[in-house]
DNA sequence: AAACATTCCAACCGCGTCCGG
DNA sequence: TCCGGACGCGGTTGGAATGTT
């Protein structure tokens, strides 16, 4: 993989050698790197002290993880991606033991590619037009595949089984605000006693690597705008208290933040139709809820236990907040692919969006 | 087995930011 | 305030490895 080896340049050199690094690692160990640009005159280097900085960083630093990428990773790179876009270091940076560098190269190499099989653009985390265009002449159908349009999902969420129109959602609210429902034949069973006892066996390990991504994606949405992460009861740590996804979703990007549709429900929309749901704020003890067919708005989510100025404030913050988010959470939630597995991994399950039939003006959870 | 094509990823480049003088 | 050096980041390159014909 020599690079440049030869060349105008001569500051280049190439790949390093194992004799370089030793040295490296031992003048690192010995000193520490203080300022990089020294670093190569005192481990005898010809190096310039970027180039030594590029080889501690991404391939001596003793902290590396190394190896593939693990389903969980990839998922997490992906919802990520979705929020930040190319930010490779913010990236890297919760995903322990792997650099910006080989993030980049995992995406640009692999995650790029597995989108754009899937008709999802990589760079916005939406379907290409075209794709969306074949999902709309496939939508006559029961059930359509996870490619749609955001005009599509807007209007199908403002119209009631009367051909009514929904009261609209909050504006900022609005162009996120999809409707959908998400059908699993596999389900899960509920679990209401805080344990990991609603995830099956495969499921308790992603389910843990929920609370991770969670916590994550939450300190994230804390350094972005603590307001909406207050909103989110993301506590000090940024963790988000409303974390856990219903044990029916399937990848760890479903519960980032708590902000995925699946992931929360409120007393206003459970009360009615959810008797297994006795609590809304359960949710917000991070107890996992399970109940695979919810069909939730969107947004509304965690808004309607507040009231009054209270909750427009909130989804103020959440619109701030979902600005940040992309396509892709709906796509995590939507698929319903099994725990552990990758949304953007072959799936049998389809994302089914509410049939506005199915929804009442008077109640947003229906089974 | 050879030639060619594709993939992967370490390394480099250039730019922006930070910080001390 | 300006300047310059150091650092960090994202984009790009190009050759080794691997796959295909």
């Amino acid at each position: 993989m020599a690079r440049r080896t030869s060349g105008p340049k001569k500051k280049l050199r190439g790949l390093w050698s194992p004799e370089e690094d030793d040295k490296l690692i031992n003048h690192i160990a010995k000193y520490g790197h203080g300022c990089w640009s020294s670093v190569p005159k005192l481990a005898g280097l010809e190096r310039c002290g970027k180039s030594c900085r590029l080889r501690w960083i991404n391939y001596l630093r003793p902290d590396l993880k190394r190896g593939a990428f693990s389903q969980e990773e990839e998922d997490l790179i992906i919802h990520l991606h979705s929020m930040m876009g190319n930010k490779w270091s913010q990236i890297a940076a919760q995903l322990p033991g792997r650099t910006d560098n080989e993030v980049k190269n995992f995406w640009n190499s692999y995650i790029k590619k597995k989108l754009r099989q899937r008709g999802i653009d990589p760079a916005t985390h939406k379907p290409f037009p075209l794709a969306a265009e074949a999902s709309r002449a496939a939508g006559a159908g029961s059930s359509r595949t996870a490619v749609f349009s955001d005009a599509e999902l807007i209007l199908s969420s403002m119209t009631t089984a009367a051909g009514q129109h929904m009261p609209p959602p909050p504006a900022t609210a609005a162009a996120e605000s999809y409707v959908y429902s998400y059908s699993h034949s596999s389900g899960g069973g509920g679990a209401s006693d805080g344990s990991l006892s609603g995830y099956n066996n495969s499921s308790k390990q992603t389910a843990a690597d929920h609370l991770g991504a969670a916590a994550a994606a939450g300190s994230y949405l804390q350094q972005q705008d603590p307001a909406a992460a207050d909103a989110l009861h993301c506590g000090p740590s940024g963790v988000p208290a409303v974390v856990l996804p219903s044990v029916s979703t399937s990848s760890t990007l479903n519960s980032m933040a708590g902000l995925s549709p699946a992931a929360t429900t409120t007393d206003e929309q459970c009360n009615n139709n959810c008797s297994s749901c006795n609590n809304a704020f359960e949710l917000m003890s991070a107890t996992p809820h399970s109940h695979s067919n919810h069909h939730l708005p969107w947004l509304e989510m965690g808004t309607s236990g507040y009231g009054g100025a209270a909750s427009a404030a909130v989804v103020d913050h959440y619109g701030a907040a979902l600005d940040e988010l992309k396509w892709s959470d709906y796509v995590f939630d939507g698929y319903g692919g099994q725990a552990g597995q990758s949304i953007y991994g072959d799936s049998k399950d389809a994302v089914q969006f509410v049939d506005a039939n199915a929804l009442s003006s008077s109640s947003w959870c229906l089974n």
